[in-house]
DNA sequence: GGTGAGCGA
C-alpha cells in the first residue's frame, strides 16, 4: 500500500486550501455595472507587492535548495529559506523566497502558486512587512574610553 | 517520530 501518490496529497491539500483561491475572479468582474463594495478600496485582500514571498504548503522534505530551484525558474532568487524548527530541525512546511524585483516576485507567484512541489500543492503570496531586527541600529560601540 | 494552518534566527 504505497500511497505515495501525489494526486492523493494534492487532493487533500486542495481541500484544505486556506487562502489559495485566487483564480475565482474570472468572469465575475467582466464589466459588470454593479457597484462593488468600496469598503475594500483601501484594504487589499493580500499583502502589498514585495520582493519577499511567503510560500506555504511545502512538503516536509522540501528544503531551501528545492524551494529556490523551484522559484528560480521565474526570476532571480536572491534568497530562499525554508522555515524549520529550531529544536527538532524539521521543516514547518513553509518558507520565504526573496526575488530581485517585484516583477519577478509576481511572476514567481503566478508561476508557482497552486503548483506541485515534492508532491504537494504549494501557495505563494507576498510576505508581510516585518519589524526590523533590534540590532545594527543600536550597536554597542564599545566605549572609547 | 512528526502533526498540515500559517509569516522567518
Amino acid at each position: 500500500m504505497a500511497m505515495r501518490a501525489a494526486a492523493t496529497q494534492a487532493a487533500v491539500a486542495s481541500f484544505a486550501a486556506p487562502r489559495g483561491v485566487r483564480a475565482l475572479y474570472s468572469s465575475l468582474t467582466s464589466g459588470f455595472p454593479f457597484n462593488l463594495p468600496q469598503t475594500q478600496t483601501e484594504k487589499p485582500p493580500q499583502a502589498e507587492p514585495s520582493t519577499n514571498l511567503f510560500v506555504s504548503g511545502l512538503s516536509k522534505r522540501t528544503t531551501t535548495e528545492g524551494l529556490r530551484d523551484a522559484f528560480a525558474k521565474f526570476g532571480e532568487v536572491l534568497h530562499a529559506k525554508v522555515v524549520t524548527d529550531r529544536v527538532s530541525g524539521y521543516s514547518k512546511g513553509y518558507g520565504f523566497v526573496r526575488y530581485a524585483t517585484l516583477e519577478e516576485a509576481a511572476a514567481g507567484i503566478k508561476g508557482m502558486d497552486g503548483q506541485f512541489l515534492d508532491g504537494w500543492v504549494i501557495f505563494a503570496e507576498y510576505a508581510r512587512p516585518r519589524p526590523p531586527p533590534p540590532s545594527l541600529n543600536d550597536a554597542p560601540t564599545y566605549n572609547q574610553s
